[in-house]
DNA sequence: ACCTGAACACCGTTCAAGT
DNA sequence: ACCTGAACACCGTTCAAGT
């Protein structure tokens, strides 16, 4: 399971590949295991050269976000509004979740590289020309961006896996079940007859959310062409 | 400014006080630089001995996360619930932009405490008794939590401090708004239409998203009534 | 131009030992 | 019961030195 040969060995070492090797190492071992030791291994060189391809390991940091950034495909020009974002919507939640790390990431980092500025001018761009005026564009932009990052940060947390394979950590919530009810009722009886029940998957709620949203958007965009008319 | 000397001396170790000093350490330093040794030195006692009061630094993070859990006050039964539900939003708001290490932090930990656990009962009872179905509040809990700590994630991630001082770091921004211009129009018409003029607090966002929120949920709930009396 | 060894100032944690 | 010193296996980073 430990790939203790290097991977990315072989091909010089440039900033761009310890970035793309630092996203490797983090999709598989967590954020908490990427050190800058383990990644020079990985490129087949010792860890302080490392140092002369990038600046410091804020650097590798900055470079792994704005990757995960570069992931994102944007909506296509001309396209449905509401169906692009939504598809959208759905596009950043997987990278998300693909890349768990990278919420936690987005927290610390404060300097945004060129995916990332890419993107948000992508997404302007998409909604300018779908009829949103600068400060709705502005309103739509903060309000899915921040519900979707959110979500994929609720997510990442849940103790539960996949959908699918809830029983080993079900059990440890139902040998619990006693000392809840009595402590949380309320949380003990959400449990039992929603969260608990077989047909029941948290990443549906995403759906119910983001449409929520997006109809909301609509009706804002309508009240303002509407008091533009007049 | 760098208290060198111990403020939480004298008193003897408990993990209760482990944790406040931890957060009160975070809060003034940031969550990188709080170190078991650090924390054990502002406690007047060696690293060592922490480990007598608390079973590992993920056990202070954890205790950390549920006290500021711990610091938002429940919505009062009985009260109107989209107002409520507002004020709570906000409260969550500002107690997250206070300890801004918090929401990173809830990104690791999956081992909710008990003021985090009797903050959600405290939440599913208002929400049921104000007339929410079980399948409506999760759906509401969901889409506001997700809304409100991803709102949160972005305010503390920017690159401007309060409203007020934003000077700094719009030099900065002014500088390379010609680079800008070429490389991301849409994005350098946003900011120079809207984000740089004077009045522009991104905080002031938050309102719009909450609002837009609060109303499709009320929109789902009568639909979800109506369906109920037919 | 690219890489390295040695070194510095840190980490979290264990464990046997002190009072 | 509560605290400690010494020690282990790690960190990120600098810097002079190698090819």
């Amino acid at each position: 399971m430990n790939s203790s040969a290097p991977v990315f060995a072989r091909e010089p070492v440039t900033r761009e590949r310890a970035v793309r090797a630092a996203m490797v190492l983090a999709d598989a071992g967590g954020i908490e295991s990427l050190s800058m030791r383990k990644l020079a291994r990985e490129l087949g060189v010792e860890a302080m050269s490392l140092y002369y391809h990038v600046k410091s390991k804020d650097d590798v940091l900055d470079g792994m976000v704005d990757g995960v950034f570069g992931e994102i495909p944007l909506p296509p020009l001309g396209a449905e509004w509401k169906s692009a974002m939504r598809d959208h919507s759905e596009a950043v939640r997987s990278v998300l979740t693909r890349h768990p790390w990278a919420i936690a990431l987005v927290d610390t980092r404060t300097s945004p590289g060129a995916a990332t500025l890419g993107h948000l001018d992508g997404v302007i761009a998409f909604l300018l020309q779908s009829g949103f005026s600068m400060a709705m564009a502005a309103h739509a932009m903060s309000l899915l961006d921040s519900y979707v990052h959110g979500f994929a940060l609720q997510e990442t947390s849940l103790p539960l896996s996949e959908s699918g394979d809830i029983s080993a950590a079900t059990e440890d919530i139902i040998r619990q079940q006693h000392l809840m009810s009595e402590a949380f009722p309320h949380l003990a009886a959400m449990a039992e007859e929603l969260i608990l029940k077989p047909g029941y998957a948290y990443g549906n709620e995403f759906g119910f959310g983001v449409g929520l949203i997006l109809q909301g958007l609509e009706t804002a965009l309508a009240a303002a062409e509407e008091s533009v008319r007049v």
